[in-house]
RNA sequence: GCCCCUGUGGCGAAAUGGUAUACGCAGCCGACUUAAAAUCGGUCGCUUCGGCUUGCGGGUUCGAGUCCCGCCAGGGGCACCA
């Protein structure tokens, strides 16, 4: 389009765009040169406090307030983005310099994730090794950002696979692996429990202050090497566990638990994913669960991600309690957990997972005269014990969720006897009770419990009911009994008379009380007689940390010739993948349960099998060969902004108080932590958990010191479109469709046929991506700029719509024409003085504007610019004084043209830096105002006031125009809200 | 099933409990053009001209898009977690 305006003008006589005017030419060039300029200027450097990063082009960071926003980091997939995807690094890129015009030391940056699924399989595809298609990507990827005029500090990018940041997450690792947590001391912000290093766990164990697991009674010393590390291994915050694990064959790795869907497949591929039991790295994240939840009282996070990790972590309060279970003539333990102990009354059988050890514990035969739909029809327990366990491990999540809430379950021949009433309780076991929550074990209280009552009905067993509703709440247990349990909280108990006093003659009444208080008596009573006490449980499981992938962080940690690991010295770290041809994931039929995982890096034994002196001299040892997962690279990148490439810290303690510490700025609370973190809410439950972990575990040894890593985390919205199929279902190029009117309806066509218009995602596969490139060639980036941040609320999805993008482009040429002649390109602006209207309305645009920067709503920042500039249009002669505070509020929007004009207007030195317009509180509000009569709230009548009108003469002029309608008949009551609002309720 | 979010013109959307529809797109009318595009100016919820309008029905209030209760629709999270 454009194209063909500059060769009218040379080729036609035709009256043509005028020289200077504001073109899609004229932003490219405009966009390129102010580019240039900040690169090579330096423009967005940030200063650090100390060390090679101090320069930030004479803008020094003493005494200057810190702000630090930070997106998201992207993986560098070989797909390219779509308009979508830079949304929220505009976002941050408009606070960014808008903070920087305030005055502040801005560090804003990009790096990338490049470890990871996404590059390898990127990489398998295209047949190249990982690492030169992830460095292809990442410079095509900065090529487009970079086009997109972000401000960023660009000595501070990297890539989380560069072997200087390899070495510090393998660094993070050792450190995670070599502390164990002590929920006896306090960490360094006051809360109970604290990761400590495990040299002070082995001193209490030397010092013999604290039982040596499985070892009690004998000296840490007198232990084996295996021994002791075995020992250890139970306290390390990382870990290898031997336990059930997600296995998915079809990507040919495990999975941690965030990486599977509901339906029971893998989030990336769809595969399916089974229970496996595996030797594993593990991260002990549970034993944060509590810090976790009550933090995040102290950041300032949407309220939607708060929650989801708050039901992700699953904190719930009970007892656990204590059942003997009579087993070949002894009296064994079963230790149960419920949240209602007040419900012990109403317990009539108990459930064990079908991987629970009490199995290993069942009798020789069935009890006289059982139920043969307790048996399953097998000749005994143990039969019946073996074969339910072998139906419930080869059901994958998927089977379960296809069961849909039916009860499976067999009799194991056990009985348990309920401390309370001393009640002998059969023993099931049921794959609806989960070994890995709780303690893998149940009392049944099918009065009191949906899922438990499903079981009952389903195997005649009694429903005692011990909780009736409050009498006050109109519901009645008559309207449950005999067809559902009564689960609310909300209730009193009843019926707990039954034996109560048989356990050791105390008594323990509690009819008539309610659930809670219920609760609280029968938790004193447990402690008190020693058979249980309150307990905590989570739904949140162990990170599940090591992948059977070739493209990942290798751990710092070989094994010796009894398999016992050994950290890496940190001087030896990193530990660098070797570079060999075959690195692709062995993967298996994606049904086949029964593969096992084979780590591609195991097939390099001149990289496995190393020789290392760990102390001791010389010894062979094996790597482990594993890799991280790609969460790894991305818990802690944001510190690496700080400073990519110290060579003697994670990160220097100066420089993190600076930038993060927990008092450096206004903005950020006590936690501390990153000012601004932009990104998709997809990550809520994952690095969002992941990187809040590690941050604490480097809190609480010390080598950061805020609790949290971001203060403040904003979601964006996506960016939706429209696709077509054509009647077979196909999709048509959305570009292509045309849009008409038919019989007042609207109609899409391709080609001349009608086809279907759907609203979704953007997506190749649907044929409507819009590429920033696109924007760039058709209306600059400027403009793409305005139209991301006017569509609407940030953190709202909308359709992306290429036809609206005009108005941007309109409202910047006429910016661009108060200030230049668009035949001469001379600048035009006037040194006259400026009328009132002119001035207040300025003013109160740079009052609104301010507020709406500071909130984050660009959308109503650029509506209000736009009032102002169109004024302005229609001005003769704009003045200088209010075009410039303009084009000063348009800079952090449409950077490029702002400095042009900027430039033009005579100033040598880049805007990024000039200080925001400040409001003249005199020209701020206005001198009438248009106040309405309201009669019951219904506009009657409108008067011009004056602003600082007297109430009471308001009330008069209102009660004049009004008269009319009143009838004469005094008004009942009269309310006045000077100068805009009177408000009369008429009388009678 | 449980929890959370969102419903405003033809479209994207504005509105500290105080004039609903700012700003933009599209549409319509006009100016400039031989003409078209671009640009500029105007107009733009419905209406039987009394009024009526923020998904539907109630409530609180002098006054509700906004607060409360109950529905409906769309989107998201969790889902045998004892």
């Amino acid at each position: 389009m454009s194209e063909n305006d500059t060769n009218a003008q040379a080729t036609s006589n035709a009256p043509a765009t005028p020289q200077y005017r504001y073109t899609t030419e004229m932003a490219q060039r405009i966009e390129e040169k102010w580019q240039d300029i900040w690169e090579s200027e330096g423009t967005f450097w940030a200063a650090n406090v100390s060390g090679e990063l101090t320069d930030g082009k004479g803008r020094h960071a003493d005494g200057r307030q810190s702000f630090f926003a930070m997106d998201m980091f992207p993986y560098p997939s070989g797909k390219g983005l779509h308009v979508g995807h830079p949304l929220g690094y505009l976002a941050t890129d408009v606070v960014s310099r808008y903070h920087r015009m305030k005055g502040e030391n801005v560090l804003h940056a990009m790096g990338y994730d490049a470890f990871g699924l996404p590059a390898e399989q990127y990489a398998v595809q295209t047949g190249q090794h990982p690492r030169i298609t992830t460095e292809q990507n990442i410079a095509n990827m900065r090529r487009q950002l970079r086009r997109m005029g972000l401000s960023f500090d660009d000595r501070r990018s990297f890539a989380t696979i560069e072997p200087e940041y390899v070495r510090w997450t393998q660094w993070i690792f050792s450190r995670i692996y070599d502390a164990w947590y002590d929920p006896e001391t306090r960490n360094p912000s006051g809360s109970m429990g604290c990761a400590r290093p495990i040299s002070t766990l082995i001193e209490q164990f030397r010092a013999g202050v604290r039982p040596i697991d499985g070892h009690e009674g004998k000296a840490w010393d007198e232990l084996t090497e295996v021994e002791q590390s075995e020992v250890l291994n139970g306290y390390r915050l990382a870990y290898i566990s031997k336990s059930p694990v997600n296995w998915c064959p079809g990507l040919g790795t495990v999975l941690a638990n965030e990486e599977v869907t509901a339906e029971g497949r893998s989030e990336r591929g769809n595969f399916p994913v089974f229970q496996r039991e595996l030797r594993q790295w593990s991260m002990r994240i549970t034993a944060y669960g509590h810090r976790l939840i009550e933090d995040l009282d102290s950041i300032d996070w949407p309220e939607k991600v708060k929650l989801m990790q708050r039901n992700w972590i699953g904190e719930s309060h009970g007892a656990s309690v204590h059942f003997k279970v009579p087993v070949d003539g002894e009296m064994a333990d079963m230790e149960i957990y419920t949240t209602r102990p007040d419900t012990l009354f109403g317990a009539t059988f108990c459930v064990v997972s079908p991987e629970h050890p009490m199995l290993e514990h069942v009798p020789q035969s069935w009890p006289e005269g059982v139920d043969p739909a307790w048996t399953g029809g097998y000749a005994t327990p143990s039969e019946a014990v073996s074969a339910y366990r072998e139906l419930a491990e080869a059901k994958t999540a998927a089977d379960r969720v296809a069961d849909n809430g039916e009860k499976t379950g067999l009799f194991t021949g056990l009985y348990a006897i309920n401390p309370i009433t001393g009640a002998k309780l059969p023993v099931f076991t049921a794959d609806y009770v989960l070994m890995d929550y709780g303690t893998g074990a149940i009392m049944a209280v099918p009065g009191g419990d949906q899922r438990d009552y499903d079981f009952a009905v389903k195997y005649g067993l009694p429903v005692i009911y011990t909780v009736a509703p409050l009498p006050d709440s109109g519901d009645d247990l008559a309207n449950y009994e005999g067809t559902a349990p009564f689960v609310s909280h909300d209730g009193i108990v009843i019926n707990s008379a039954v034996d109560a006093t048989w356990a050791r003659g105390d008594a323990l009444c509690l009819d008539g009380m309610r659930v809670d208080d219920a609760i609280a008596a029968v938790t004193t009573w447990l402690e008190e007689a020693q058979v249980g006490k309150g307990a905590t449980s989570y739904r949140l499981r162990d990170w599940l940390f090591s992948r059977q992938r070739y493209w990942g962080e290798p751990f710092p940690i070989v094994y010796d010739e009894h398999e016992v690991p050994h950290l890496v010295p940190d001087s030896m770290l990193p530990i660098n993948l070797p570079d060999v041809p075959d690195y692709s994931p062995k993967t298996f039929d994606p049904e086949d349960s029964q593969s096992s995982p084979e780590a591609p890096l195991s097939r390099n034994e001149d990289w496995v099998n190393v020789t290392l002196d760990l102390g001791d001299g010389p010894k062979t040892y094996h790597h482990d060969t594993n890799t991280m997962p790609n969460w790894a690279g991305s818990c802690w990148y944001y510190m690496r902004y700080l400073n990519p490439h110290d060579t003697e810290h994670m990160v220097e303690r100066d420089e993190y108080d600076y930038w993060m510490g927990p008092k450096h700025s206004p903005a950020a609370g006590q936690a501390g932590g990153v000012d601004l973190y932009v990104g998709g809410v997809e990550h809520a439950v994952l690095h969002l958990l992941y990187s809040r972990f590690w941050h604490k575990i480097l809190f609480d040894l010390g080598y950061v010191d805020s609790f949290e890593p971001f203060h403040k985390l904003f979601n964006q919205g996506m960016i939706q479109a429209y696709a077509y199929t054509d009647d077979r279902g196909q999709y048509v190029p959305a570009e292509d469709v045309q849009e008409s009117e038919v019989d007042g309806k609207t109609v899409y066509t391709y080609e001349g046929e009608p086809v279907n218009r759907e609203f979704g995602k953007m997506g190749k596969s649907l044929k409507n991506i819009v590429t920033p490139d696109y924007m760039y060639d058709h209306y600059g980036a400027d403009t793409f700029r305005l139209y991301e941040m006017s569509m609407g609320p940030l953190d709202e999805s909308r359709p992306w719509n290429t036809r609206n993008v005009v108005g941007g482009m309109r409202f910047l040429q006429r910016l661009w024409r108060n200030v230049i002649d668009e035949n001469t390109g001379e600048v035009t602006v006037t040194d006259d003085a400026m009328d009132e209207r002119t001035l207040k309305l300025l003013n109160n645009t740079i009052a609104e504007v301010t507020g709406e920067m500071e909130a984050m709503r660009p959308n109503t920042a650029i509506a209000k610019l736009i009032v102002l500039n169109n004024h302005l249009t229609g001005m003769n002669g704009v003045p200088r004084a209010a075009v410039e505070p303009l084009v000063l509020m348009v800079a952090p929007i449409a950077p490029h043209i702002a400095e042009e004009l900027w430039n033009r207007l005579g100033h040598d030195e880049s805007l990024a830096h000039h200080p925001w317009p400040q409001a003249d509180d005199r020209y701020v509000g206005q001198d009438t105002v248009t106040a309405v009569v309201q009669i019951k709230g219904k506009v009657r009548a409108k008067l011009e006031v004056s602003a600082d009108i007297d109430p009471d003469e308001l009330e008069k002029m209102a009660l004049e125009a009004v008269a009319e309608r009143l009838g004469g008949k005094p008004p009942r009551k009269v309310i006045v809200k000077a100068p805009k609002i009177v408000s009369i309720v008429p009388g009678e």
